[in-house]
DNA sequence: TTATGCTATTTGTATGATTAATAGTTATTT
DNA sequence: AAATAACTATTAATCATACAAATAGCATAA
């Protein structure tokens, strides 16, 4: 059974605040830490701790007698997982999704393509497992969604690039929101299996070039299919 | 006069134990926050304010009875400026440089692609400044290093994509990194004045192709320059 | 006008007490 | 014997209070 993640005041505080201020609640500051304090009932404590954590990944920046100020957007860490999803929580317009697109026209096929070159026997074997739940949500046995998001992940583990796996997660966040708020992809994903498959085969084959090209033109492809004005 | 930034306890406790985790004192945890209490002489609120913070980071995560555990290396945020410093100062190998480059020579074309897209005359006006500043450093009149950095900061500010944008830290990080630990680049980067304008002057000119392409060719060279074996 | 000192405000730090979560152990039940 | 439930000790989580340090804005003096 699945571990249900209770929220501690802490926590929730946290992204309570954060999810505000990436809204655009607050002008260009925060309430003091007194006046947080009462007005969700928490100690300073936990109002300290949660402006730490909220500093810590750039939002803000608190200091004596100035308070607690809002950062400019340029510092916010938008690879941060809780940042990316207050965003898109907040404002998932169309042209947070061509940003999106933008970053991963470049980045998944040179994943594919270090892949190629990297790739050691586990990151192969785990590849292929991922292979196998595309096949079988070709199939309808399983999630389509969940299933391009295991073969992506996949993928970037075999770069052998640490910022690229970091990237995991911003790209099935990316999988996620496409196909939320794009319903013309419904029917795409489940017509790449053989795409899927080449991949699979130029990566164990070391043929970076094909990997690259591979992902390169899906992603054209699924860019026309979503972008259209 | 410049402002100097003295660390609190809280900060100088963040930056302590993130390098230390980064350069793999710990094991798989961290004492007890008595014991760290203890050990660097501080107070309970600010060793949990910097534990805090580190978690925010993704370095840990901390939990009654079990303490505070070290994430895995993949749920760092390699993007967020303190965990990239503490990873250059704690492990500055060749590996590091070649993934360096290894995003760069994707995410910076497709920036100077994107910029000449999506400038506008706020942007252009930057990058023109900055263009003077690589032009003085030509002759000998400013920094080479703080030109070519403003430059690619112009140049990711241009391209109307909070995610490039936010790449600016960690490209900035990654010339000085470069430059720090490859004396081949000496020469290099002085020589480059006219790829500099031709980049400036296809963006204006909004052609994209050109300011990708001329972007990409530098860093072919430079890579072959760099990451000799 | 400029510089200097004062003051009030807000965050920073320290400490103590209590609560909640949980890994490991023991006791109980089947 | 195996599974389950209750217990215990440990550690972080939370709350409360007091004092220190930083600093913006004001007042005062040169």
């Amino acid at each position: 059974m699945a571990q249900i993640p209770t929220l501690n005041i802490t926590q929730n505080l946290t992204h309570t605040l954060g999810l505000a201020i990436v809204r655009g609640d607050f002008e260009t500051a925060l309430p003091s830490e007194a006046e947080i304090c009462e007005h969700y009932g928490v100690s300073r404590s936990s109002t300290r701790e949660a402006v730490k954590m909220l500093s810590a990944k750039g939002l803000i920046r608190s200091r004596p007698k100035q308070g607690i100020r809002i950062q400019p957007e340029r510092n916010w860490n938008m690879f941060d997982t809780d940042v990316l999803k207050w965003t898109l929580v907040s404002k998932p317009t169309m042209g947070l999704l061509r940003e999106f697109f933008e970053m991963r026209i470049v980045t998944d096929p040179q994943a594919a393509s270090l892949a190629a070159i990297h790739a050691d026997e586990s990151n192969i074997a785990k590849l292929e497992a991922a292979l196998q739940r595309v096949r079988d949500a070709d199939a309808g046995l399983d999630d389509s969604l969940e299933a391009d998001i295991a073969f992506f992940t996949s993928l970037f583990e075999s770069t052998g690039n640490r910022f690229f796996v970091q990237l995991i997660e911003f790209v099935s966040t990316a999988l996620r929101v496409t196909v939320r708020y794009s319903s013309r992809l419904q029917g795409f994903n489940t017509s790449q299996l053989a795409m899927y498959e080449a991949v699979f085969d130029a990566i164990v084959q070391g043929n970076s070039m094909a990997a690259f090209s591979l992902i390169r033109n899906m992603l054209d492809d699924m860019m026309k299919t979503v972008l259209v004005d």
